[in-house]
DNA sequence: CGGTCTCCATACGGTTGCGTATGGAGACAA
DNA sequence: TTGTCTCCATACGCAACCGTATGGAGACCG
């Protein structure tokens, strides 16, 4: 078996439970139930709970780092057209892992500093198209933050990812923030 | 003994432990010990835990739903005025408890329509302002939804409140948003 | 002074979850 | 066949909580 994928299907199942119903729910036997299999197994994995929690910590840094930057990227054109797919893309999200990393990194030292790395990468991101769409850097600076600020409010709420038209409309009553046009 | 404060050290405590280590934090035993009694006296005070938990909800709808709108309203000034003081006093508050609430609010639908309640009077508010500044009523609707945003992101965002010139710089950065030249 | 009401302490049973110990089944090699 | 290595099941002890039962101390009432 493959030794990086040693306990995949154990952090995968772990995501999950994170996403859906928070850290509290991130149990070894519920995991296991979820599996069809037993503690046995997992502590043939890992050598505990915590050791478990790392892995996923360090599984949502990797995969919540780049994708949505890249897909962004993906799509061309100059940076108010990046900006406005960032906001298209981020606020019809699925938000819950992000809120659940998020709560669980207010009461874990080292969950929080995996979290505000991945949000220096994304805001520093935001920061840069503004720049390049001729916002003055000083400005550019706090108001990527702001933008950035609405997207983890956009996480955070608990009511449903907006739809692609709403997405729509509400990027454009923002249009004055995003340079490009105006 | 009071009959409306019956139970209120034991909400007070709630309310301390919820902000501080979120939901799984609020245990009857170590919100006794906390309070130098033991569960004899939880138990009399009320039925069980949910029933806690139940006010909590409540009490955290009490204080949160105009306590922050009366703030700003006591400093008279115009729509921009207000708009920009809504945001130094948000920008720079502690958002534990917020954030604490709207994760439980993910997993508990009574304390989601709660949220829910609090949050369409304060963006009511801020929509409210914003055509109060000359923003054109459909405009209003979803950028003050995108304000408000950013102000639950500051919440649940990890690090710690801005300082009150942090605020100021954020709120020049957006000013294109707030109405009232400026 | 006896009665009662309020508030709290103590003790108990039951559940849940963690971590460990131990063994077993299957693959694979010698 | 025998040994070994991987992966998993079962069983156990332990701690943390929940909720209940019961009694006791103090106030206040008659």
């Amino acid at each position: 078996m493959n030794e990086r994928a040693a306990g995949a299907e154990w952090i995968d199942a772990g995501l999950r439970a994170l996403r859906e119903d928070g850290l509290e729910a991130v149990r070894v036997e519920r995991l296991a139930k979820a599996l069809g299999k037993t503690k046995g197994s997992f502590y043939w994995h890992f050598a505990d709970r915590p050791a478990l929690l790392t892995a996923l910590a360090e599984a949502w840094r990797a995969r919540a780092t780049g994708a949505v930057i890249d897909e962004v990227e993906a799509g061309g054109g100059d940076a108010a057209d990046k900006l406005r797919r960032l906001f298209a893309i981020t606020l019809a999200a699925d938000g819950r892992l992000e809120r659940a990393m998020r709560d669980w990194a207010a009461r874990d030292a080292g969950v929080a500093a995996i979290v505000a790395a991945v949000d220096a990468r994304r805001h520093g991101y935001v920061a840069d198209r503004l720049v390049e769409a001729g916002v003055a850097p000083a400005t550019a600076q706090w108001r990527s933050r702001f933008l950035y600020l609405a997207i983890i409010g956009r996480f955070a709420a608990a009511p449903a990812p907006m739809s692609a038209e709403e997405a729509r409309a509400m990027i454009a009553a923002i249009a004055p923030l995003l340079g490009g046009e105006r």
